[in-house]
DNA sequence: ATATTTTTTTAGTCTTACCTAAAAATTTAT
DNA sequence: ATAAATTTTTAGGTAAGACTAAAAAAATAT
């Protein structure tokens, strides 16, 4: 069955909001990330339950069925792709591709997107290390921890961001810290939980905890 | 002021009806083109005269104003840089691109197409031979002329197409007609205008006259 | 010059996806 | 356990872009 433009970034939304939990997802949770009203959501997904993309039951929250999901995976997979492309071979920063790949992710052609994955030479992890669904709806798990983790001394380098928003990267970009930046935690103030930190062994610098939250290493 | 997507493939629509005529364009000619109905052409036909990007009175026709010729004319830029990536990059054939450029050339982003043209090293043809406008929405004119106008015993150069339908496209291939194959008109057939042609010097072939005219050639 | 045919427009609906305001259900606080 | 606050749903509307049927204008034929 057809997607409308509509219909595939609620069921994007509704993913997302259900990799952290088990239960429904709520209505006003997806108002907020869909920018629109509740009543508006509530609107469209009686719809998606219609069509057999979700589980509905009023004042229940939202799920995903496995044909919902799929639809969903194969959004992103299209996203992080061109994201792929737009960084590796077009020359963008990875702070800027975001918006751009929310329109791509919509064209729809099974053949553009395998050629696509073809041409990046099929990349597994997209510029921020979040990972790339596969052509048949499998996602390798964030295998990455949140710096703010870590305990202090430890060493580990940055795989990923767990929130692409332009403004959080530009700061990291500004703090040099890209990926595969080489980090050390010199020390974690216990009062805010900020840290201090060596990037590629240059002057100490320092991070919110709510920075840390955000940046994925591996130890 | 922003377009929507229906908004846009009027306008390109009314450009190509355009293209040949000096006179205004007509609401069934869009209607056939748009694939919809006469009546639904007339709302919209108001709807962008309100806006300023064509000139419509009621009976009479349509032309594009200034800034609709320049919306137009940066969707069809779009749209041929789009194929030669398709083409180039990711190996699809001729015949198989239209479609989905028809839905990238909507993707909205100054930079993209800018980056896209510069990964693209500048092309000033797509793969059909066709012009692409510049930044500054300007198209160079189609400077070849259809094979059919051509005489006996003459030689050219296939340097493009005047309809890229996947099954003329197709037919062509077929024939081993593609860009920059070398021809010779061996005969013209007075009573059907039909053509005995050599391509790249291989064993004679015959092409209708209807094939002929939609052959775009450089004597 | 008038009648017929074709083209175009108007009028009235439909669907999608949104909105506001009010009602109902649920959750939280006392 | 009940009251208050919050969340969610329902009801009724709007705008875009399509549709059909009927009316009006223009073009063509006699």
């Amino acid at each position: 069955m057809a997607t409308s433009l509509a219909e595939e970034n609620y069921l994007k939304i509704i993913y997302r909001l259900s990799e952290n939990t088990e239960l429904g997802v709520s209505t006003n949770a997806v108002a907020e990330l869909a920018q629109t009203k509740a009543a508006s959501v509530t609107d469209m997904l009686q719809k998606l339950a219609e069509k057999g993309w979700v589980i509905y039951q009023k004042y229940q929250g939202v799920r995903l069925t496995p044909s919902g999901q799929k639809i969903a995976l194969s959004i992103i997979r299209k996203h992080r792709l061109w994201e792929v492309f737009l960084v590796e071979k077009l020359g963008y920063n990875w702070d800027e591709v975001h918006e751009i790949a929310e329109q791509l992710e919509h064209i729809e052609s099974e053949s553009l997107i395998q050629k696509l994955d073809e041409f990046l030479d099929f990349p597994d992890r997209d510029p921020h290390g979040d990972p790339i669904p596969t052509r048949d709806g499998k996602m390798a798990d964030q295998i990455y921890q949140p710096l703010s983790e870590l305990k202090e001394k430890m060493d580990c380098v940055l795989m990923g961001v767990a929130k692409d928003s332009a403004v959080f990267l530009q700061l990291l970009t500004k703090l040099d810290l890209n990926l595969g930046a080489k980090i050390t935690i010199l020390e974690i103030n216990s009062f805010d939980r900020s840290l201090q930190i060596q990037v590629n062994s240059a002057s100490p610098i320092f991070v919110s905890h709510e920075v840390a939250k955000n940046i994925l290493v591996k130890a």
